[in-house]
This record gives C-alpha cells, structure tokens and sequence, in this order.
DNA sequence: ACAGCCGATTGACTCAGATCAAATTTGAGC
DNA sequence: GCTCAAATTTGATCTGAGTCAATCGGCTGT
C-alpha cells in the first residue's frame, strides 16, 4: 500500500546468524552450500502495511520470510478480500507455475525477508535435489493446510471458525518460540474476519462472547485464553 | 464404503498404452527410466462409491489416476462433510508429510489407477530430481487451485459458487478431452453442495433457476451450458 | 491535556441460505 | 414393464450471519 519504507541492507549478510536457519528451506542445505546461498539472498526489510508483492505480477523473486508476519491474500474483481494465510519466519513465498504470483502478501508490522532473484535461485536448485526436496515438503505442508482450511471456510459456524483459529494460530507460534496462553494477534479484525469468511462485527461479537463467557480475555494486542479446554470443545475438531 | 468391488488386474501392464503418459508424473521420465518405473506400478480398478483410501490411514501408496473420477474428503467428528477437490486422469494422490493420508478418496464411477507401493516409489525418486520436480509441480498447481477455491469457499455467494464450479469443471474435462458445452457431471448433488460449502437444495434450487433463466439445460448426468457468457457474468471472476 | 481519527464494539434489523417437510423423478433389480 | 429405494426437486419456514448505523476507545500529533 504505502512506499518507500522499504530498506534494503547495505552488503551481504551471513546465514550463520540467520534466526530462521534451520527451519527454513536453508535446513537442507550444508555449510560449504550455504556458503554459496549466501551470495544469492538479501535480506530486505518491509513496514507496516507494505506490499510485498502483488496477485498477477510477474514473479521475480522468491522470498524467505525472516521476522515479522504477512498476510497472503486474493481479491474479487469489486474488492471483496480472502485471506488465504498469514506468513511467519520460516515461510517461503513466491512458487508457482504461471510466472505470475497467485497471491497478494502484504506486511503486518515490521517484516525482514530474505530476497532471492528468480533466476539465481531457480539455477542453484538445479543440482541441489535435496533443496528441492525441502521445497516440495513446504508446498506438501501448505497443501494440507490448505485443505484443512477449506473444511473451516466450507463446513464451519462462526464460533467454530474464530475458536479454530484461536488455536492454530497460538499453535504456528508456539512452534517459532515457546508462549503459553498469551496470544498475540498482530492482524486486525479485518484481517481475522476475511481469513474466516466472516464479516468484521462477526468476529468482534464472537471474541466479545467468548469473552463474556470467561473462556478468553482480550488484551491489547491479542487475547489470552483463559480456558484452552473449553475453546477446544468450540472448535469441535 | 462398499468393498469387494476392486480389481487387480493380473500382470504387469505397459506404460506405453497409458492415457495419461503425457500428462501425469510419469511425463518427466525417459523412456529406459520407464521401462524400469513400469515394474513399480500396477493398475487397480475400483468400483462406483468405492473408498481408495481414508484419511488418518497410514501412508501405505501413492496413487496416479489413470480413468474416472474420484472424490476427496474431509470429515468432521459430527459428520459434516468438505469435499476438498475433484480428482481426474493424470492427478496424483497420497504425497503427505504425517505418513498417513490428510483426506479420503473415493471413486465416483468407474475408477482406474496406477498404484505405486511407497517405498519403492520414494526410493525410485531419490535420484531422479526431474520426477520429483515433476511432483512439485503437480502440488504447487493444487496449491494454486486450493487457493482459489478458499476465495470460493470464503467470500462467493450460491450462485457465484454454482456458476465457477460449472465453468471450472468443464476447463477441466476440456483439458483432458475436447468436449463442447455438454458439461457431464458424474457427481451427485450432494458432493457438489459438499464441494461448494452449500447444501443439496440450495445447489438444486440453483441449477432450476439458471435453466428457468435458459442459461443452462439439466440434461440426464450433466448439464448443457446454452449461454457461457451469462454463466461467466454470474461467476464475477 | 486535548482534538481528531481509525479500529473495534455494540445494537437493531434484514436476508441468503439452511432446515424441515413433501412431492417427484430416476434407476436398479426382478 | 413393475417395484422399491435413492436422488432430486420443490415449497414453507427459520435463523445465523450480514448489513446498516451509532458509539466507543486508544493512539498520534499538537
């Protein structure tokens, strides 16, 4: 949306100190080949809002997200919005069949990406099998989100979906750093709602019910859960 | 659901008189590679409402569809029901990281497949990157396709639904074969409203209201696209 | 401290699609 | 062709979530 807040790092910087490295597509990678992959990324910062990149732009880059969260969005011709997912460090963006992205991503907060050139990247996978396999593991990951996400958008009430999310989206955290029942929610309520297939009043009456209910508190900047059982029990998985 | 019904067909069969040698993953392979890939799978037949394999069954083969079409689930504990795509000739099914499928497969019809054991296949792979670029592929497609059908799920009304259903299965079966504005729809009403996130009558009702509006005909196992425009406008892509 | 703004919440009312309940059509087996 | 069961269509009614419309905070900048 906005511009010019983007930075981009003077010089090369180094894997070795990269928070994301062994979580990332880099894991696969040994030492003497990071060595290399070094040269190929750099590291790019995003702030509040930006655009990485948008739907139907030619893709020229991959990204591997560092720090921070994004939004990974697609848009109807008169404006209406889907949240297809939110992006953390070790997520990796960009692959796709028709050269163009299929997805808009946008900043939420500070994001730090490391940025590789389509062409160096797609050349350095050429002979690394294994980075590809790494590749493929991510997609086959994000597929079966996916599909889990379709049963939620498809099949699920409102207080299902907002108590389904509570929980995954405190689980993707609790997998980057450890955090008990304080969960931050960086997104808007905009944001919740056009991930769930929901409007914006849906979801603040929900939050606002659940808690009422004493099942959840909502805190500046997140919600703390409460009763972890009891949410579960919503979400009916 | 039923069983019984499934074949093995008796010896090994040729790759070269496969319908989907061009398509599918066996594309990437060259000739000496197919002769040996041959030996890896076998042709299975299943009948009508068969289950090929259900979710949380452990991972035990990978399965390239060869004829007919097949239907991909999810559950909920209650029963609800999410159809998570449509499988045709040429997909390919059972990639997974858990080790054990994330939805279930049943044929709708008639179904042939290529069933490949998954060891052998996985150590096929290994060193052959182009089969496993081939894979990747096929499930940054999916990805791309799962996405889309977020939007559907997440942000489309009734009729937007019925219309990009009709207009997407028909691209698909035009793909695999020439066919006109004859869309033939092998699934029932329920596995389209359980595709679509709605329910049996009101797909019904939809489909009466486009033929009431002469912009489709219900013809016996399908339907007759008399007025594709129309059907576009209403999908508002 | 205060004004202005933007996101979030709350309330009143509406409606698209679900639910409940019959017909009606189709088709598989005899 | 005939029977029965299943799938589909149609109708009447209901309701969960959307829409419209005020507030209500909580920051930002002055």
């Amino acid at each position: 949306m906005k511009a010019s807040l983007v930075t981009i790092e003077p010089n090369g910087h180094f894997c070795d100190d990269c928070a994301v490295r062994g979580a990332a597509v880099c894991s696969s990678l040994d030492a003497a080949e990071l060595r290399e992959f070094e040269h190929l990324g750099r590291r790019v910062h995003f702030g509040s809002g930006e655009t990485v990149f948008s739907e139907e732009d030619i893709t020229t880059s991959f990204y591997n997200v560092l720090e921070g969260v994004m939004r990974l969005y697609k848009l109807l011709p008169d404006g209406r919005r889907q949240i297809v997912g939110f992006a953390l460090p070790g997520d990796f963006l960009g692959m796709n069949l028709s050269g163009r992205h299929n997805f808009s991503a946008d900043a939420i907060g500070a994001v730090t990406v490391c940025q590789f050139a389509k062409a160096p990247f797609s050349r350095f996978i050429e002979d690394r099998p294994q980075l590809l396999r790494r590749i493929n593991e991510l997609a086959i990951r994000e597929l079966s989100q996916a599909r889990n996400h379709m049963v939620l958008l498809g099949r699920r009430s409102a207080d299902e979906k907002v108590a389904t999310f509570l929980l995954g989206w405190r689980e993707r955290l609790v997998a980057l750093k450890a955090l008990s029942d304080m969960v931050p929610l960086p997104m808007s309520r905009q944001d919740i709602a056009d991930y769930l297939g929901l409007t914006i009043e849906t979801v603040s009456r929900t939050f606002t019910k659940l808690e009422r209910q004493g099942v959840i508190e909502i805190i500046q900047g997140g919600i703390s859960l409460l009763d972890p059982a009891r949410v579960e029990a919503m979400a009916a998985a």
